[in-house]
DNA sequence: CGAAACCTTGAGAGCTCTCAATGTGAGTGG
DNA sequence: CCACTCACATTGAGAGCTCTCAAGGTTTCG
């Protein structure tokens, strides 16, 4: 394994055609710079500011991010300008990830990220040639895949409740599966991700609160009665 | 290209296990016969009656089905009866193809249909060393995850009449553009697929052909007005 | 022709949305 | 430290869309 510095490798490192900034913050381990387990790739670090546009819908997918800290939301916007929002992603996962050449949704930074950066060209190259990785992208795409069925269900057959609780406690099984956590999104991001209102999503948490199936600090923070909660969907 | 008869060829022949029976018509072109093009892999020749079972929600993913003729539904359940239709697949698509070892939802013939069958573990077999036949996969899972995405957007942010226009868009285009066609499926499914009751997809339906956006025959007999259904919707 | 499944239509209820107002918290400048 | 602002969140009242329940009509198939 190398050990160069970071900017002595041969990936351009996006400067002029990009928003945000090169990430200072050394990162570790070195391990989390490989792409799909690849040594040949390794990613340029980058950060993001909160509510900073990462890519844009039917932009060219030149790059794809592996996310080291944060959050982001990737969306689809309607002419009339209803959004749905297609995912949420924490540390560890990736985005910006097509099959085609243009991106199919927009991502921005929910808080301030940081993440690193490679070259989609490079991957699909080594896909191309090297049956391990091209198998793991299409891995990736299947939890994808499978995840966004998942959402299919809770969309067209759950109710407002049962869209809120699913959310709530598949976040916290990803942030951790502590009970306790900081959502990183708005009341506008859940209900666009959930299909409802900022107001229904509002009363919701109200009313969970009131039947003592969650505690709030401070709006965003949570607390999660697990049993109770479970007890409210057959998702 | 080896001209075997297909009976003669290495793959077994699913029999006990399996609902359906052998296909009887010659099946052509012979280019179908490939899987993800590739001359190894050889279908089995199968077909299903109307409404039957080709595999269940869980149930072990061991064959991947390639759709001839006919049509079919993909579906998941929740414990209280609610139903998601997942999916409609027709000629020419896969179905069954799965990352993992079980199926992640159930898929029943819509009509009486005929398809190939291949072995999942030889496909994975053969992904797992050739880098195109792995591509090809994540290609196919890929335009999948897409499909879901816009279905996801529909569901989340459409309301009851731009899913059924969307939908109805959607099939004609699937079917040939032709602007006339006849429903495969049952207002049923059209409803679980759309995350409607049977009653507003009927109502919705009527609403439509006396708004003169389309012609109704005999109930699933159609013939659309692309013009008038385009500016119904924003999707 | 009869039966069963499927489809349509109607009336009323309920859930979620819309519109509007109020409350809360973080950041800013006096 | 306080007042102010602005974005975000909560709450309320009423409207509208879709669902539920029910009945009647149509098609398919034996």
């Amino acid at each position: 394994m190398s050990s160069l510095p970071i900017s002595a490798r041969s990936i351009p490192f996006p400067t002029s055609t990009r928003k945000g900034s090169v990430g200072t913050v050394p990162i570790s381990p070195w391990d989390s710079l490989y792409f799909a387990g690849c040594p040949d790739l390794i990613g340029t670090p980058f950060s993001y500011a909160r509510e900073e546009e990462i890519y844009g819908e039917a932009e060219e997918a030149e790059f794809v991010y592996k996310l080291l800290d944060g959050a982001v939301r990737t969306h689809k916007i309607l002419s009339d300008g209803r959004r749905q929002i297609t995912g949420f992603h924490l540390p560890g996962e990736l985005l910006g990830f097509e099959q085609q050449d243009r991106h199919r949704h927009a991502a921005e930074a929910l808080t301030d990220t940081r993440m690193l950066i490679f070259r989609r060209r490079q991957i699909e190259r080594m896909a191309a040639c090297n049956a391990t990785v091209a198998c793991q992208l299409w891995s990736l795409t299947a939890r994808r895949l499978r995840d966004a069925q998942d959402h299919m269900l809770l969309l067209g057959r759950g109710s407002a409740m049962e869209r809120l609780v699913a959310f709530l406690i598949d976040l916290d099984l990803r942030l951790g599966a502590t009970g306790t956590f900081v959502l990183p999104m708005s009341r506008r991001d859940i209900a666009d991700y959930l299909g409802l209102t900022i107001e229904t999503v509002s009363r919701l948490m109200t009313q969970l609160e009131v039947d003592g199936a969650l505690l709030r600090c401070s709006g965003r923070q949570l607390s999660l009665h697990r049993t109770h909660l479970d007890r409210l969907i057959a998702f």
